[in-house]
DNA sequence: AACTATTTATAAGA
DNA sequence: TTCTTATAAATAGTT
């Protein structure tokens, strides 16, 4: 019933299958009302889409439990059968991806290419080779950070124990320093005052002056 | 559909009420099997006649009917979720292993590396140098292995040539060499000799005197 | 059950 | 998905 006469066999084509399956749920469902409606009689209806997707029409019921469950156990039954179907599929699906992946991840870790020839080989090595040189270019980019914090870090320490000892003499002779000295000197701190700091666990607390020390590489 | 339109309204006529149920009951079943059939879809369809045997013992309660349909619904969920725990449970675990090797290959190409750090990295770097090291053993195999069959290949060369040139010159002059001409002077044939077997498609054929030039490298 | 006039469903095309 | 429309199919009323 249609533009033309179709022939009962499955639509290979994907999209109008969808479409056909889509109106011809409607009519059944349709149908299922009017009869139930009609004929005062009780309809269950439970399509699934070779897709997964499920639809069912279930008519207000007035059987008697035992009939229920019967139909409960074969629509269960079926229901489970489909829906059992689609995950299965779906698992086979996975586990093929893992596999191929695995077998990448082999061959790419040096494995089971006692049969691999040239073309794969190839590629394989380019890969490994784009890989390795990615790596590499992170290293450095990570290397190239810890050092630069590692100098602010120094240039921090130069300038902590500069105030350090400019405090300390202070606290023993009252004196002060020009800002020349604080400028100038800061390098020139003998090794033995700037090792200082770090035995002295009660030495003042000064507001760091690189706050982005903490910075992730 | 008919010689009149109906009301889709109870069939108060019970002969007519029976013979409607009859064929609109064939129309679905007809139905759901051209769907099943078209559509590659499940279709479960059950109809109770509302005089039907099936009916004889029920007694028609709204309110049980609720009961039933409730417990119907939950007891079909609960059968769903326990006979397919098992396959959801090995759906994740599959889709895990799948995400994870994903990532690893990722990495191992170089990519979303930006957030990992030393000791990653350098097992990264060290995968992939073990990857590139086994690559380029096999490149090397492979090619020994045709250098080898190139090596082999010429001396079979050097000695249809050889057995080539020696035919002729026996068909020309009657004449025949020693064991010793055949041992020692293979290698010894002229250029202009050797390239003769190229340029005459209609050599004899010899039997190749390395049977495993055709291995597999 | 058959028959058939009619209604309804729907295939194909936008 | 939704609409349209020509046509196939279902079926209401009749025999």
């Amino acid at each position: 019933m249609g533009r033309g006469k179709i022939e009962i066999k499955r639509i290979e084509n994907s999209t109008n299958r969808q479409v056909t399956y889509s109106k011809r749920k409607n009519g059944i469902i349709k149908k299922a009302t009017e009869i139930t409606v009609l004929c005062d009689a009780k309809v269950s209806v439970v399509i699934f889409a070779n897709n997964g997707k499920m639809h069912a029409y279930n008519s207000p019921s007035t059987s008697v439990e035992d009939i229920l469950n019967e139909y409960q156990n074969k629509s269960g039954t079926f229901l489970w059968d489909a829906k059992h179907e689609n995950l299965k599929n779906e698992i086979d699906r996975i586990k093929k991806e893992n596999d191929d992946m695995r077998i990448e991840l082999r061959h790419l870790s040096g494995e089971d290419i006692g049969s691999l020839q040239y073309p794969d080989l190839q590629r394989l090595e380019d890969a490994l080779e784009n890989g390795v040189s990615s790596i590499r270019d992170r290293q450095a980019e990570i290397h190239k950070m810890l050092e630069k914090n590692q100098r602010m870090l120094e240039e921090e320490n130069y300038q902590l124990n500069y105030m350090l000892h400019k405090q300390e003499n202070e606290l023993m002779d009252g004196g002060s320093i020009s800002r020349a000295e604080m400028d100038g000197g800061v390098r020139n701190i003998p090794q033995d005052q700037r090792d200082y700091n770090y035995h002295n666990p009660f030495g003042f607390r000064v507001q760091p002056m690189q706050p982005n020390l903490q910075d992730r590489v």
